[in-house]
Parts: structure tokens; sequence; C-alpha cells
DNA sequence: CGCAGTCTGTGAATTACCTCACAGGAACGC
DNA sequence: GCGTTCCTGTGAGGTAATTCACAGACTGCG
């Protein structure tokens, strides 16, 4: 997947399910402002705290939202796909990145710059309202990992992230449901505010239960409600 | 406090760092929108999962935002203040609540339906721009949040939260800056998602340090770079 | 192929925090 | 005034999760 024609870009972002109510002929216009980009695996888009001078949209690959802590531990708070946008906060208020983002593939990204896109934003005001939906989301995302780390345990925490995976990253397959994208275990942890042992000892319960089982690095879930009733109680 | 003059309203309602760049006009046809709802201390104002109907504004007295656990522990996410809006989330986007409001002392809230506030919505465009502002807000916030809860062990995530309380609710007096609300030790543990007996040791250590003391119910940051070395390192 | 690097699996020791239990003080009502 | 209730203070014991250490499996890559 190299360059990407004006159509297949706008394609590739109506497909999100939030801005898709735009007027077609608007968003075919807005990103024609932005140019593509281009990032290897593990290529850094941006660092917490940088000045937030660019919106960016998902067209391929997939992109990793993170921060790391005062002593070099990492927490992915959120996974980014294809026909997303990302990096928001900073352009809509001026301020610093809230987190870093990283390339998790081979990833392609349009990007537009903060004042092209809020120029546009002044003279749509229709986009502020798609937005705002965006950020609704982030915000109830963001709520239910406040509350999932401090009411559960890790355990829990993990049946509760395989599931939301399988929701947005899975496709049905013999044994059950795959989880396309390739998590380490290591990730895993990091997704979770949870080590990497810990996640170990946790999968490997999962899969004693037959609850979920392993496909090289693809996770599976074989079984919904045994997740599901592990959450609650 | 009893009843407000329309023009009172206002004034509370542009005191809003946020909303007071709208046209003052604007605003006042907004708060006439609404109705003047009293609560008493403790007074729940809606439940997680309830049904997002209503947009509120602080005009006396605080809410604070909540979640309540399966096993009934209570997780304080946010404290809001005169001026301030709350439950925008649910209202914009039209699902559930993401989290309940109590009256934390007699409050009064100016209310707005949602039907009525999104009518309004667009007709002012320029409202929408503002919101997105408030929505950055709590999003940063909620990131800090989740941040501290992964990284920080509960000391730290107190000092932290002392400072915040600090620069939102303090006042300076004779010892150093005094926060006026008052929270009890149980109070900072649900904000911290800790138990009052460890918010205890974690206050009373900073006590002997000299960081902060104590005034009846009321807490008093004496040492502000004491606390800040305490975080990092 | 074989060797390097990454990922998984697992136990022992350590630790931070929670639970439980109890005691004293402050605040409030009547 | 005195009892009730709420808040603070503190220690002993239990536990979930971390750290550390090591071993085996798998994945390229020269």
């Amino acid at each position: 997947m190299a360059g990407h024609t004006s159509s297949e870009i706008l394609e590739i972002v109506a497909r999100n399910q939030i801005l898709n109510e735009l007027d077609r002929h608007e968003l075919g216009e807005l990103c024609a402002l932005g140019q593509v980009e281009r990032y290897a695996k593990g290529g850094i888009i941006f660092d917490k705290g940088d000045p937030g001078d660019r919106l960016y949209a998902v067209l391929s690959g997939q992109v990793g939202i993170n921060s790391i802590s005062a002593d070099g531990k990492e927490l992915i708070l959120n996974i980014m796909d294809p026909s997303e946008i990302f990096g928001e906060v900073a352009v809509l208020d001026g301020g610093e990145r809230t987190a870093g983002a990283v390339a998790m593939q081979v990833t392609e990204l349009l990007r537009i710059r903060r004042s092209e896109f809020l120029s546009f934003l002044e003279r749509h005001p229709k986009l502020a309202i798609r937005l705002l939906f965006v950020l609704c989301d982030r915000l109830r995302r963001a709520t239910d990992i406040i509350e999932d780390t401090v009411f559960l345990d890790i355990p829990r925490r993990l049946a509760k992230r395989l599931l939301s995976l399988m929701e947005r990253h899975g496709e049905p397959c013999v044994e059950g449901i795959r989880i396309t994208i390739k998590l380490s275990q290591e990730d895993l942890g990091h997704m979770l505010g949870a080590t990497r042992e810990s996640v170990n000892k946790g999968i490997r319960a999962l899969q004693r239960f037959g609850a979920i089982s392993y496909d090289g690095g693809h996770l599976i879930v074989r079984n919904v409600e045994q997740l599901e009733d592990l959450i609650d109680q």
C-alpha cells in the first residue's frame, strides 16, 4: 500500500462512523488540506508534551497512544485504527500533547496543520458538532479505564480488555473470535497497567478454563460468557 | 442564598473561563432556557447509567462526580464548583450518564433540558467550539488520573492531589494555603482510589515532614516545594 | 544451519496496600 | 449535659501484585 489517490483517502476517512455524516464534499475539502505521511513500525509520531501542531487521521496500519512514566514504564491508552483521527485534543485547545503516538506497524497517516484545520473548523460549524461526538467517545473510554484500574483486579481487567479488543479487532474463526492485532503479553500489560508476568499468569488461567486460546501471536476468544462471568463476581 | 435573579445567574455562569467568551446576550438567552433547582447536602442529582436528559451549571455549592463499583466502593472523579457545567457528555452524545452526580453541600443548579440545549447549540455554532474546550479539559484531567493511578504510589498520588486541590480551591492564610473545601480522609481516599487508612498514613507522614497541616476539617499546604519534590523521586 | 533476539512460562522473595479491629476526639442533636 | 455519630489515628495480619531470576520456545537472519 504505497501512495493513495485523494478519492481513496476520502473513502478511508468517510468510513469513520462519526465523521461520515458530514457532507461528502466538505470532507473531501478537509482531506485535501492534508499530506500523507508514512511511518515504519515503532516510528514516533509525536511525544507527550510536544506542541500540538497537527491533526492526524489513520489511513493504514495502527497507532498506539501512550504515556511514559518518570521511571520509564509505558502505558498504552488507546490503539487507533484506519479511518480514526487522533491528536485532536492539543490541536483544539492549543495545549501540549496529552500523550505520545507511536506507529505499531507500518502506518500511513493523513496529517493536517493545526492552523488550517482550525480555519476550516470555523467555516464549517457542523464539523464542531461531529468533533464533540469524538471527544465524548474518548471521555467515555477514559472514564471506563479509570474505573477499571481502580475497582478491578488484574484477571478481571484482562478479561474485560480481551472482550473490548474482540469487539474492535475481532474476526470470527473456527475456534471462536480471533483478535487480529498482534499483541505481546508485555503490550497487554502496558494496556492494563500491569506487568508482563501478571498478564501471563492471567492468560494461562483463562486458557486452562478454556475461555481463550493462543494461535501464534494472536489471541482467540473461545467463550465470551465465561469471560463476562469472571468480570462480575 | 435563596432564589437568583436572571442577571445573577448570568453573572455566575459568565465567570466560567471557557464560556465567558461567548456573546453576553447569547449567554443570557441560554440561561433563560433553564430552571433553578436546589439540592440538600448528599442529594443525588443523577446516577451513572441514567438517561442524560439535562445539562447542569453550578450556581452555588459543590457537586461531586462519582462512580460506584459493583461491590459498593465509591470513586470521586471530579468536584464541580460554581460557574462550571457538568453532565455534558450524555447530553451531547445522547448516551447514558458516564458517572453519578451528588451535591456535596447545599447546592443550587441551573438545569437545561437536553432538547432545548441541543436546538440552541444548532442555532449558535460558536457554543460548540466553546464546548470543545470544555471536553478537552475533561479529557486532560481524565488522562492525568489514569497516569497517576497506574504510575504513582499512594503517597505520591496524595501529594499530587493536594497540590491540584490547592490550585483549584486554595486561599492564602497565615501558615500557607488553605484548601477551602472540607474533605474527610475518606473522601480523599475516594478521590485517589485508596482506603481511608492509607490516606491517613500518608497525611500523617506529610504532617511530620511539615509539608501540610490540619485546621479543623481543612487541610493547609505549608510547603509546596516539599510536595513537588516528593512526587518526582 | 546455528546463533541472537524477542517472547512466553514459572516459581521464590518482597512489598505496598487492604482488611480488620479498636481507641480516642470532635461535632451534633435534644 | 450526655449519648450518638462521624472522623481520625494506628497497629497486626493477610494478600495481590511486583521484582527478580532463570529456562524454554519461536522468529528471523547471516
